[in-house]
DNA sequence: CCCTTAATGTGCGATATATGAACAAATATC
DNA sequence: GATATTTGTTCATATATCGCACATTAAGGG
């Protein structure tokens, strides 16, 4: 790629509306600067372009998002066939099992939503498509993991903040690419607690016709109610079910 | 605001990823150049950048997107209060009334959905946080346009696409506008099976410290189970629950 | 209240980008 | 298979943006 086929100005404006996030809702001017690591003058600039365009909100001192900002994640969602084609197949299987399914992709170390047929709460946070969950220690996130070539995997895990979310977390990079192991060769994964305690979940590669890895779907369940050699007796055939429905749809 | 506190290629960008969308989720260099109205070597910068970045993938022919633009539509979600704070109370009546459940918020003709909770589909599409629907046929549309001076809401009904959905579609401007006087005066909406068949739905706004109308929020039931009398007898306590919860948290 | 410190706004030269035309390559049409 | 048409790429140049330094305003502290 030559210097001049890159718009600076536009590599900018994306970095700034990124730079937005949950625990800085409201940004001034000087804060965005120093979160992007752009001039102050350049960010002001593009915070302004933002207001132009109806993304953001200034009240004088603070920049806010707003709604307008999630059509370009839905530009993602409604242009995208997978997601299309998953939804249905996701929402017919989680009434099936009466536990909620979804489907995501890998993103760098993390996994994320694409499509979510959601029944009652299992989990502690709300997932929607977009959301976000570190790879390692969820269970399509071992699947997508488990489908990389074993240094790329280890690749990611080494670029991974891996941390134990519950006692039964497997932290160890070791241990984790021994259990990577395990998921190509049994065709799922199965996450027990690893990721929040309570909750216990299920996942499949989905393939396309050549064979390649494109996304996951998984089903959680409350561990509460079913241990995990029961999440696998009841739920793996449905998966697999899916499995085998999408693949011919994708070419 | 001067000239120069406006960065065009920001604002081209966004253009060009505004540009996928159902319809052409694959696109040329020339189409994006048709489709934005911008210069095919221009498009063509812009679309070079975000694959550069990640946001998409280029074959050689055609771009898509790709997940990652998924972060900037969450960017707005996960740091803007609203929708955080109404997803829990949403989850909460979804449950409790054991039908699906969301908050959503004007953006020109059309609202946006900003959290949900979904029980078993009865829509024919399937809406997520970004998805958006007409404004004029929606019950939550009907309460957010309610809220505009009278003036301001009959621009937004005569610049909206208004078309019979279902035989019983109210699609005239003075009806829509009768409509509203009557949502504004009983402090609802009942939408019966104008958007969709099968479908109705009721809505109340969502009111801060202030008194401003910040969202709507709704419940949408089968019409085959139950006759629109009955969704309003069965949820507006609900509604009217989840509205008085959330306003002293809205400052 | 004044002084200090920090944040925001602005003008300007250097630099990078957008433009449209020209060319090359690939498709479509006949 | 030759011609027309569309598409992608390159290039020179006019133009707009970037980042710096300075001016201005707001905030905080004594």
């Amino acid at each position: 790629m030559k210097q001049t086929d890159f718009v600076g100005g536009f590599a900018k404006g994306l970095k700034v509306i990124e730079a937005f996030d949950a625990e800085s809702p409201r940004l001034s001017i000087a804060d965005i600067a120093v979160s992007t690591g752009l001039d102050r003058a350049t960010a002001r600039r593009c915070l302004l372009t933002l207001v132009e365009l109806g993304f953001a909100r200034y009240d004088g001192k603070y920049f806010e998002l707003t709604p307008k900002v999630l059509r370009l994640g839905h530009a993602y969602l409604a242009a995208t066939p997978l997601p299309r084609l998953i939804q249905p197949l996701l929402d017919h299987l989680s009434e099936d099992v009466g536990q909620s399914a979804s489907a995501s992709v890998l993103e760098g170390t993390e996994i994320v939503y694409i499509a979510r047929a959601s029944q009652r709460r299992v989990m502690s946070i709300n997932l929607v498509p977009g959301s976000r969950l570190p790879a390692w220690c969820a269970s399509m996130g071992r699947v997508l993991l488990a489908a990389l070539p074993v240094s790329e995997a280890r690749a990611v895990l080494e670029r991974s903040t891996i941390q134990a979310n519950t006692p039964s977390t497997k932290v160890s990079i070791q241990a984790l690419l021994a259990e990577l192991d395990l998921v190509r060769e049994q065709g799922f994964a199965l996450v027990d607690q690893e990721l929040e305690l309570g909750l216990c979940s299920m996942a499949v590669p989905l393939l396309d016709t050549r064979g390649s890895v494109v996304a996951a779907v998984n089903i959680g369940a409350p561990a509460v109610q079913m241990a995990a050699s029961e999440v696998r007796a009841r739920y793996l055939a449905g998966l697999r079910h899916l499995q085998a429905e999408l693949r011919p749809l994708m070419n």
